[in-house]
DNA sequence: GATGAATGAGGCTTCATTCAT
DNA sequence: GATGAATGAAGCCTCATTCAT
């Protein structure tokens, strides 16, 4: 029986892809992210085929972890709109928390590494949010408008909101609070 | 300011730099933009002195553009709203009409490549947008919030409606005007 | 001389080699010559301790086998020129029964990786076939080259025989016979 | 005006790589072929895109150089066998002068690397060669068989003889007259 | 012994920038 | 100034071999 594939160098080498991504963009070579994970430049390619697979493998770990922490604790028994803020308050502060998680989510969205298949997985992660989203403006001024649409306000309002709260941390709670009440304005 | 004799070339290689980002992203290759410009590779770097110096040109030449596509036209006596509404038709017709401006300009702002200095310049050129913005909001509910951060708002709503005007070109119009209501309850 | 266990997988593995020889080189990686032989890439290294111990060994491995071919079922009492007949339509006929052992046999005869005691070793697998030429010359033209040469001359004209015989299978038996007259010209 | 190409280079380089293929084989590094012709390793790729094109080039220059030098100086007027015989010289003689460069030239030859366009070129360089050795046939025993049949011995045995002429140089005239004598029995 | 993960030296190639002409 | 060849530092990835299990 041969040494097992140590799921912790994987990790590490997402979380250490996460950091250098920040710091040098995409375009980071592997063996930075190699050496950041403590690991040698040949053995990420044990864990990933390419960078290609690595960058795309990070997308979805993140996609799914910020989806997590998105939804994590809902009450189950609550008006929509409380909810629904809660949710909101996970996801924003998930983005505060974790900042170069996001920020790497951000480069690795907009490029064009992110192969089309992955996209579809990730936004089969999100399937849940997209859900609460869309009986969130059942009843409003957008409930005809396609449901991709309103989740692209949603999310593009998210993300000027997490920028806010990320760049002045004192008054994340504010913008928070703001961010939600003038998204909840747009669609209900 | 020195100026190369051929202003022509100048914006040929903009031009091509724009069209080759879209399809190879940011790390593509000077010498592809040259020849992609029909220029040689080496005068690229009598025109910008380097790589970044181009790509730092080319962002503010396409916010200025943007800009003044949609500040084009605009009827000095009109409601506020009537206005505003104006410049958000000019300003993401102008995304639909040139798509790989756009999305030129949004890697370029999500890049490291820009500079501190770019962005401020980048922003003084929104400045008038940015009144007009600050003018809308005035009497509405996010009157106290930081003015950035409605711009923010602001133009993350215009983001996600651009996409979709650009994505789905026949119902534009729908989507643009859709958008803009959107935009018009967050901050009024 | 310690064997591992299983000769099957070693026989696997020198299979396996000749075919990805063929269509890969000798630089084809020692991981696809295992997998070829559905062998764990680690296991190669237990049946030969260096790749390249495998290439001489295939090396020895396909020249016993060829000579082998090449002598089987000589009529004990028969005329010089029929006996070496027989052997030539061996000979050439086991080329085109397995090409690809041929040619990966004629790659490893060029290349550097075949030591000169595998040479040695492999020209002791041809002695009888050596001698069966230095009987079929010592009356001709040639019985006072040095016997090398001779051998050198047959072989090459070997080659490009099954060379023939293999693209243009058809037509093997004209070759052979062809060949075969050719050299006897050159020799008797 | 920038800076021509410079044919010198490569020339060295095509001649590094003939010596640094015969000692290192068809995968010898690049970079060592560029330091061997003391030349940057970048250099090598603006005057050989990729090194299977160096290497393909490589053999057409090696095959035109041989094809040339076979041909210099030709009796017009002379008995086939006479003029046949001076080629032969030539050919043979080339090999003496230039072992690494017919070694390098077979190393190519049986490889991989060489495309199908650069075999048939290189066949076109043989073309009068091949002429020639056509009319030599002509009234002899093979005078039926294929003229790619025949030549391909007869380059077999000019093969074979080179080597003998090679390793044992004192008597390479001995090898030469012998080889061809014999060559001369098998066709005419 | 069997297995396949681990390793790190190197290989080929690219590229921003410089510089000879 | 204009041009495109020159450059050499990286970058991504491969691979023979070793070694933990």
């Amino acid at each position: 029986m041969p040494r097992p594939r140590s799921n912790e160098k994987r990790i590490a080498l997402l979380e250490a892809a996460t950091r250098v991504i920040v710091t040098q963009g995409l375009s980071a070579p592997t063996a930075g992210i190699a050496k950041e994970a403590g690991v040698p430049n040949g053995s990420l390619f044990t864990y990933f085929k390419t960078k290609t697979e690595l960058l795309n493998q990070l997308y979805l770990e993140l996609k799914g972890e910020m989806a997590a922490a998105a939804l994590k604790g809902l009450p189950a028994k609550a008006e929509p709109r409380e909810q629904f803020f809660r949710v909101w308050q996970n996801w924003t502060n998930w983005a505060v928390r974790f900042p170069e998680k996001r920020q790497a989510l951000t480069q690795l969205s907009v490029s064009g590494e992110i192969t089309a298949q992955s996209r579809a997985a990730g936004n089969m992660i999100m399937a849940d949010l997209a859900e609460m989203a869309d009986r969130s403006r059942a009843n409003g001024p957008m409930r005809k408008a396609p449901l991709g649409f309103v989740l692209a306000m949603m999310n593009s309002v998210a993300e000027a909101t997490m920028d806010y709260m990320t760049q002045d941390a004192p008054n994340a709670k504010k913008y928070c609070k703001e961010g939600f009440d003038a998204l909840w304005r747009m669609v209900e």
